[in-house]
DNA sequence: AACTAGGCT
DNA sequence: GTATAAGCCTAGTTG
C-alpha cells in the first residue's frame, strides 16, 4: 500500500523496529520529567464538585421516590424501566436490561425531570472519582505527577497509566477547570503542540485522493470541503450542521464505519446514512479504492502494516464468523494509519528530545497521540514554539504537508 | 473477574 | 438472521 508513498517522499532512513526502541529512553525521560500540579486548586474543585454531586443525589433520589445507589446502574435501569416505565423505544440494551448509557439516557431527557440531573451527577461523580480524588495521592515528592509509559503492541501508539495523562478532561466548565490545575512552574511556561488531522492527511496521502489531497495541499478546511461534495454545494454554502455531518463522516471512514454505525453517530436513519456513504465514497474514490485494496491484502497477506513496517496480524480476516471478520477488516483499515501517525509522532520525540538538550531547563513533559506538550523557560518561549512545529512537521515529507498548531500558556486548559 | 460506564486521541 | 466506528485506561458495582 505504501510503494508510491515510499518511492516519492523524503522519509528518513528508520524502521519501525528502531523508532520503538530509540523512543524508549525518551519515553522514560518524560516520566522522569512529571507534571507540575496544583495541589490547592484541585482541593477547591473537589469541595465545589463533591457539593453539586450531593445536591444532585438528593434531588435525583426524590424525583424518583426511591432509596438506590445512583452508581449502579442495575439498580438505575430497574427504577427507570421497570418501576417507571420510560419509554425505551430505541434504546440499547444491556446482557440485563436496558442500557443507563449517557446517550441512551439523553434520547429521553424529556421523559422525566429526573433524567437530566442524572446526566449532570454521572459527568461530575466521573471527574470526582477518576481525577479529582485519586491524582492529589500519586504526586511525588518532587510535586510532580509521573506517569508510566508503554508501546501498545498492536498500534505502535503510546500508552499512559498510574496515572493516565492522556485522558485529562477538556470538556465541559469542570473538565476545563481539572485542566487548569496542570500547570508551569513559575517563570516557566507550557508549550503544546498537535498534529492537526494527522490521520485524515495520511489516509488521503496513502489513498492518494484527488480532493482530499487538493484540500490539504492550499489549506482548506477539510470538512467544509466534504461536505460541499457529498451534499453537492458551493463551499460557501455550506451549513454548520453539514459540515458536523462530514466531520463525522470523515472520522468515521478512518474507523470502518458502516450505515449503521453512522446513522446511530448522527442520529439519523440507517437510509440517511447509506446516502451520504455513497455520496462520500463517490466523491472520494482514492479512499474508497483505498479501503477495498487493503482488506483484500490484508486477506491475502493475513496482515496489515504501516510506513515504517510494523506489521499487525489479523487472524479473523478470512474466518467463516462474519462478526469477527468484519472487525479485523476494520482493524485493517485503521491499522495502518493510527500506527502511521503514532510513529510520525514517535521519530518527532526522538528528534526533539535530542535539540531541546540545547535550551536548558526545557522538556517533554506529556506525549498524547498527535500532541506534544513542554515545559521551558518563559525567555525561550518563541525559539521553542517554532523548533517544535519545524521538528514535528518536517521529520517525514508526505505528497501532502503536515501541520502542526502550536499554543503556549502557564496551565495546560490555555496552552490547547 | 465480568460488566457497565465514561474520560481522552 | 446478527451485529454494526479505531485505540487506550480507570472506577464502581456485582456475584
Amino acid at each position: 500500500m505504501w510503494q508510491a508513498i515510499k518511492k516519492t517522499a523524503k522519509l528518513p532512513k528508520i524502521t519501525d523496529t528502531e523508532i520503538r526502541t530509540q523512543v524508549e529512553p525518551v519515553l522514560r525521560e518524560i516520566e522522569k520529567n512529571g507534571i507540575l500540579i496544583d495541589l490547592s486548586k484541585i482541593e477547591l474543585l473537589n469541595k465545589d464538585v463533591g457539593k453539586r454531586i450531593e445536591k444532585l443525589r438528593k434531588e435525583i433520589l426524590f424525583d424518583l421516590r426511591v432509596k438506590i445507589n445512583l452508581d449502579s446502574p442495575s439498580q438505575l435501569s430497574d427504577v427507570l424501566f421497570n418501576k417507571l416505565k420510560l419509554p425505551t423505544a430505541d434504546l440499547k440494551k444491556t446482557q440485563s436490561g436496558f442500557s443507563t448509557a449517557a446517550g441512551e439516557l439523553y434520547k429521553i431527557k424529556n421523559s422525566h425531570p429526573a433524567i437530566p440531573k442524572i446526566l449532570k451527577y454521572r459527568e461530575f461523580s466521573k471527574l470526582k472519582s477518576t481525577y479529582l480524588l485519586p491524582l492529589p495521592k500519586l504526586i511525588a515528592a518532587d510535586g510532580r505527577l509521573h506517569t508510566h509509559y508503554t508501546q501498545d503492541a498492536r498500534t505502535g501508539r503510546i500508552t499512559s497509566r498510574d496515572p493516565n495523562l492522556q485522558n485529562i478532561p477538556i470538556k465541559g466548565s469542570y473538565g476545563e477547570a481539572i485542566r487548569k490545575t496542570f500547570v508551569a512552574p513559575k517563570d516557566k511556561i507550557l508549550v503544546a503542540a498537535d498534529y492537526s488531522q494527522i490521520e485524515l492527511r495520511i489516509i488521503a496521502a496513502v489513498a492518494g485522493d484527488r480532493h482530499m489531497t487538493e484540500a490539504f495541499v492550499n489549506n482548506r478546511d477539510v470538512h467544509t470541503e466534504t461536505a460541499a461534495l457529498v451534499f453537492h454545494k458551493e463551499v460557501n454554502q455550506v451549513t454548520a450542521s453539514e459540515r458536523r455531518f462530514a466531520k463525522t463522516i470523515n472520522f468515521g471512514v478512518l474507523y470502518g464505519m458502516t450505515p449503521f454505525g453512522l446513522s446511530q453517530a448522527l442520529n439519523i436513519s440507517q437510509e440517511e446514512a447509506n446516502r451520504y456513504i455513497f455520496e462520500y465514497f463517490h466523491a472520494h474514490q482514492g479512499i474508497k479504492e483505498y479501503i477495498e485494496e487493503t482488506i483484500f491484502q490484508a486477506r491475502k497477506r493475513g496482515f496489515v502494516e504501516t510506513l515504517f513496517g510494523f506489521k499487525r496480524v489479523l487472524e479473523n480476516i478470512t474466518a467463516d464468523n462474519r462478526a469477527a471478520r468484519e472487525a479485523d477488516e476494520r482493524m485493517a483499515v485503521n491499522t495502518p494509519i493510527q500506527g502511521t501517525a503514532a510513529e510520525i509522532l514517535k521519530l518527532a520525540m526522538i528528534n526533539l528530545s535530542k535539540e531541546l538538550k540545547n535550551f536548558c531547563e526545557s522538556r517533554l513533559i506529556l506525549t498524547i497521540h498527535d500532541e506534544l506538550v513542554v515545559e521551558c523557560k518563559k525567555s525561550d518561549l518563541k525559539e521553542i514554539m517554532e523548533l517544535i512545529a519545524r521538528i514535528m512537521e518536517e521529520g517525514v515529507n508526505l505528497p501532502i504537508p503536515i501541520k502542526v498548531e502550536v499554543k503556549s500558556g502557564n496551565n495546560l486548559a490555555e496552552a490547547k
